[in-house]
DNA sequence: GTCTATAGATCGATAGAC
DNA sequence: GTCTATCGATCTATAGAC
């Protein structure tokens, strides 16, 4: 049969998808074939490893994604602020403004932790010390700007928790508008 | 053989940690019956429904905690900023410093919360509720109290995320006393 | 209430043809 | 690269004796 993906890349957001809803220890082979259209020995080809190779496939392309479009602005535009509020904007359209899960938070909750540890650590780690950068620039001292940057991040974090727990998105989308009120100098 | 557990109550706090470790879907009866001491049969005579009333069982037991020992010192305390205190160093005990996660929170995030939906919601409405009512009682405004209800709760979960990643329960704790002063009039 | 034994489904993963 | 077929392990859940 023809092939239904030209390269492995295109079936990583599809399993992120999966990732997302089902968790890690909950997204089954036979799900992930269902979704993909990919029998399991295509699945095999793209990704020998199995199960444990897609999670880190996942965690990956999450990671390359922040660090493009969040990290890397946070630290290079010209005007801190303008990096921070580019943060927020492409944080709520990443999460679908509530609608979407943060992979790698989930996958930080329970023991799939210990088999992602290092990206898991460094994704927050980097994203808490661009923000922490931005916001030197922009005028807090080190330990504040340490502090506010932790607590934006994981502020994020636990607003989807909320969010989602109420079945109600615009609570992650007023939360992120008063996070970013805490950047403000 | 005798048995070693007088009622069905003494095994919910270890199928709760169990839920902890591993999320709900990872959580297998293999590993329920290695970690209780209980057959499988044993489990299912007290829970006649599996896996998911073990679940409603261990969700029911955490909220009930926390209804005792947080939402009505909250709403109850003639100071509102001592139930507000209370309500910050149960939670520091309840989570270990930051060492255990939340397994409401943890149950939100996939698919697991529709099963649980009613309990999930319930939960985080009491919690921010009763906040909400003690802040407004010490002199906040309506919107704000709700508002500071919801990022101090959010605030909490958000915490256990990133503490997590990082393996560093320091980060809870410490995020914990900077929420407590958004609660300080 | 707890045991042994096992059903029946599903799990992740692999073999080998094309 | 994708197919069919299937392995052996593990899963949730149940039956029936004691």
């Amino acid at each position: 049969m023809a092939r239904r993906f030209a390269e492995r890349g295109e079936i990583v957001p599809v399993l992120a998808e999966i990732f997302r809803e089902h968790g890690f220890a909950g997204a089954s082979l036979s799900e992930i074939t269902r979704r993909t259209g990919l029998g399991k020995s295509s699945l095999y080809h793209f990704f020998p490893g199995g199960k444990d190779e897609m999670g880190q496939a996942v965690l990956d392309d999450v990671a390359r994604w922040f660090e493009r479009n969040v990290f890397q602005p946070l630290r290079d535009s010209e005007e801190p602020a303008a990096g921070i509020d580019h943060m927020f904007k492409a944080s709520v359209r990443f999460f679908n403004s509530g609608r979407r899960i943060c992979l790698v938070g989930s996958f930080a909750l329970d023991d799939t932790r210990d088999r992602f540890a290092h990206v898991i650590h460094g994704y927050f780690a980097a994203w808490v010390g661009a923000l922490e950068a931005a916001l030197r620039r922009s005028g807090f001292d080190g330990r504040r700007a340490k502090e506010v940057a932790q607590d934006v991040v994981a502020g994020i974090q636990g607003a989807l928790v909320f969010a989602r727990s109420q079945d109600d998105p615009r609570l992650f989308t007023r939360a992120l508008k008063r996070l970013q009120r805490l950047t403000e100098p």
